[in-house]
RNA sequence: GGGUAGGUAGCGAAGCGGUCAAACGCAACAGACUGUAAAUCUGUCGACAAUUGUCUUCGGAGGUUCGAAUCCUUCCCUACCCA
């Protein structure tokens, strides 16, 4: 196998990075990799808690990929041990603990879904179960008797919670330190990691060193904001773009999003070449192209990336029927009624139009139920069941039904 | 171990004996508009019934009262301070 020279792989790695700490040190491991035509082992850890791969978690994995894609190693870590601990890092709530089983079962939902992204054949898959449950006390005083509790302390998290005087459990501390020791145990060259995972990712670098081994160069990439264009993508907020979606809702949540996020959304989740990248930042930021239709295209590529090109195509132009012309799209929900008539409020609540018969009220009065293009406004209406008649319930809910 | 402040609808946060299904903000939903499921504006936002009605909600369980989210008792939980 060889290698790309190195210039050509950094500016590959460097594209959409935040930092690359240290940038030299990873040119030299580069360097090594190519004389000694030996691939560099690239660490990215997985968090079995949230199985639920979202286009923020793509940000990383695209990376990774990338690496791959230069002949270097993806090693891919679940972090199953420190899972069934629980994870009370993150807010107040701590994480529900889970049982190895899950965390099993959570890994394998993730490699599928991991899967669009990597190139699985050629990546190394380990379990950190592997090595820390294998640790005993002594071992671990061991471990942490490398580290003082300043230094721990330093994380942001920490320094502010002990400002804020809000609790630190004494295992959290321990959370980097067990991550840093993957690091160690699969002698990591490179780790990838959000900019979030800054901190950890550099006491995986310490370890290392601590324990006599080269130490990996730790590689931030950012952090994506979610639909709604302000909070980090995460499924808990409901602002995520799922990468097991269905396509209509990749393409359309992607047109909910907050214009200036466009770019950063190429850049970071899909995989379209430097030279388009730079068309599209052109084209934005002289105001040439229509936002929406640069929009557009990133719902295509995105759906393209997930599923594939002829699916993409149809899904614009479903979304353009529904939304742009108002049309009844092709592929809609049915029901069979047996009953000749019926009151809307009742058809709607039961077919899952709406979820109470309250709300059918509401959303009679709000004017967003039609028949076959109909307004319906009277919330006493009883609606006499015709062989293919088309409700539609606000922009995007629709039902034939067949009598 | 001692002390203090709290637990209110999806979240955040008011209310502190009746006019409270509970202000306000966010989210969500709908409508208008548009460049789109952007932005902006308007409306809705416990359930059931229906033109002023009923029922279930303010950590749990009891109690006081004509009447409680609001007062009392007790239990559970959370945070902070002192040790």
């Amino acid at each position: 196998m060889s290698f790309a020279p190195v210039k050509e792989q950094m500016d590959i790695i460097r594209e959409g990075t935040v930092e690359i700490i240290p940038e030299d040190e990873l040119v030299r491991k580069i360097e090594k990799s190519i004389k000694e035509n030996k691939p560099l082992n690239i660490k990215l850890g997985c968090d079995p808690s949230r199985p639920d791969l979202h286009i923020g978690h793509s940000v990383v994995l695209n990376k990774l990929r990338q690496f791959q894609g230069l002949g270097h190693n993806a090693i891919l870590i679940v972090g199953d041990y420190t899972g069934m601990i629980g994870d009370p890092s993150g807010k107040k709530k701590t994480r529900p603990q889970l049982t190895f089983e899950e965390t099993r079962i959570n890994g394998e939902t993730y490699f599928k879904q991991a899967g669009k992204i990597l190139d699985l054949e050629k990546t190394r898959i380990v379990y950190n179960s592997e090595w820390l449950e294998k640790i005993d006390l002594k071992e671990l005083i061991n471990i942490i008797s490398k580290f003082t509790v300043q230094r721990i302390l330093e994380r942001d998290d920490f320094t502010n919670r002990l400002k804020d005087q809000t609790e630190i459990s004494f295992h959290e501390m321990l959370y980097p330190i067990m991550q840093g020791y993957d690091s160690y145990a699969i002698d990591s060259d490179v780790e990838l990691g959000g900019t979030d995972q800054k901190f950890n990712n550099l006491v995986g670098r310490d370890m290392q060193r601590r324990f006599g081994k080269e130490p990996q160069v730790v590689i931030t990439m950012p952090l994506l904001e979610g639909t709604d264009g302000s909070e980090k993508m995460s499924k808990s907020l409901d602002n995520a773009i799922g990468i097991t979606d269905e396509p209509k809702n990749i393409f359309g949540k992607t047109m909910s999003i907050p214009d200036v996020l466009i770019y950063k959304y190429f850049q970071l989740a899909t995989k379209i070449n430097k030279e388009e990248l730079a068309k599209i930042k052109r084209d934005l930021e002289s105001g040439e192209a229509n936002p929406r239709d640069v929009k557009r295209k990133l719902g295509f590529e995105l759906v393209k990336l997930y599923y594939d090109e002829d699916t993409a195509n149809k899904t614009i132009e479903e979304f353009d029927k529904i939304f742009i012309k108002k049309e009844i799209p092709d592929d809609i929900p049915e029901v069979t009624l047996k009953e000749d008539s019926m009151k809307l409020v009742d058809l709607l609540t039961s077919n899952n139009l709406s979820e109470s018969k309250t709300a059918a009220r509401k959303l009679i009065e709000q004017g967003a139920v039609s028949i076959n293009g109909q307004k319906i406004t009277d919330v006493n209406s009883e609606i006499e069941i015709i062989n293919g008649m088309v409700f539609k319930v606000g922009k995007r809910k629709f039902l034939k039904i067949v009598h």
